[in-house]
DNA sequence: ATAGATGTTGAGCC
DNA sequence: AGGCTCAACATCTA
């Protein structure tokens, strides 16, 4: 589920205990995802510290509390963070295909002195959890590269990545994190989709004006996918690929053309073989 | 019932 | 070194 949107979106969620005291902290007794730092140790440092900032960079997670202690979370394949007080009412993927989250896959619950309680759910487990102590932000926080929709990415940037790597599909040159912080695969498939670029382009096969293209696209999308399933993940248009890509069968919502399914560069693509050359 | 799923890492190979 | 492919991780769903 999580890309640089959904995450943003989860992490606007634990934004609700900001402010507020870990009063009790539970762990899933069978989660693999306390990796480095065990669920006690966890569980130990972060119980009576008050939560005082929660941001989103890429996929990445973090929570800030105080007395110099830090909480990352990245959300794998199917983690999702919500707020007790969602999972009775109404939960904006109570009505996604995923439907609610199940219980027996909460791995961590921050219970806030404020009432709320802070849930960390991941059925498959590809989540991590890690905790830092220390003034600064972790090692791994701060080499995430600046958003995608700030001004450092420049096109020139972009001219840069693909000149070194000029054998690389773009397609899975877009899926690095190192140069496309918050990309996944839905966002590949999107942005190559309204780029009218194949899933099949090499990186030393495209024009500098292709390249522009590109490069207005990525922000696009990025802003798009923010203020929309960022900010209160409302329902996605149409005239995405988004909403025809997750099925096969899809049609491409320009031209009505049946998409393509193929693993290209080890994932799936999904794509309009009449829009995209 | 079998395959595939919004992610990442490491191994093996060319 | 760079880049490719595959497997692994664990669970759910079409």
């Amino acid at each position: 589920m999580p890309e640089l949107a959904e995450v943003a979106y989860f992490v606007r969620q634990w934004r609700a205990g900001v402010g507020a005291v870990v009063e009790r902290v539970e762990t899933h007794p069978r989660a693999r995802v306390f990796r480095e730092s065990g669920a006690k140790e966890i569980a130990a440092a972060l119980r009576g510290k008050v939560l005082t900032a929660a941001e989103a960079a890429g996929k990445q997670a973090l929570f800030r509390f105080a007395e110099e202690i830090w909480l990352g979370i990245h959300l794998g394949m199917s983690g999702r963070l919500f707020v007790a007080a969602e999972r009775a009412g109404m939960a904006p993927w109570a009505e996604s295909p995923a439907g609610q989250p199940q219980p027996q896959h909460d791995h961590l619950v921050l219970h806030m002195v404020n009432g709320v309680a802070l849930i960390y759910n991941d059925p498959r487990m590809f989540g991590a959890v890690r905790l830092h102590r220390g003034q600064d932000a972790p090692e791994w926080w701060r080499k995430i590269p600046g958003a995608l929709t700030a001004k450092e990415f420049s096109e020139e940037k972009l001219r840069g990545i693909l000149a070194r790597h000029p054998r690389v599909l773009v397609k899975s040159l877009l899926l690095r994190q190192e140069y496309f912080p918050g990309i996944g695969n839905w966002m590949t498939d999107e942005i190559l989709w309204r780029a009218r670029v194949s899933p099949h382009r090499r990186a030393e096969e495209m024009g500098v004006e292709e390249i522009a293209v590109l490069w207005r696209t990525i922000r696009q999308v990025c802003r798009d996918a923010l203020r929309v399933i960022g900010e209160r993940w409302y329902p996605v248009p149409d005239a995405w690929l988004f909403n025809h890509r997750w099925q096969r069968g899809g049609i491409c919502p320009k031209d009505g053309s049946p998409l393509r399914y193929e693993t290209i560069g080890g994932r799936t693509a999904a794509w309009c073989s009449q829009c995209q050359r």
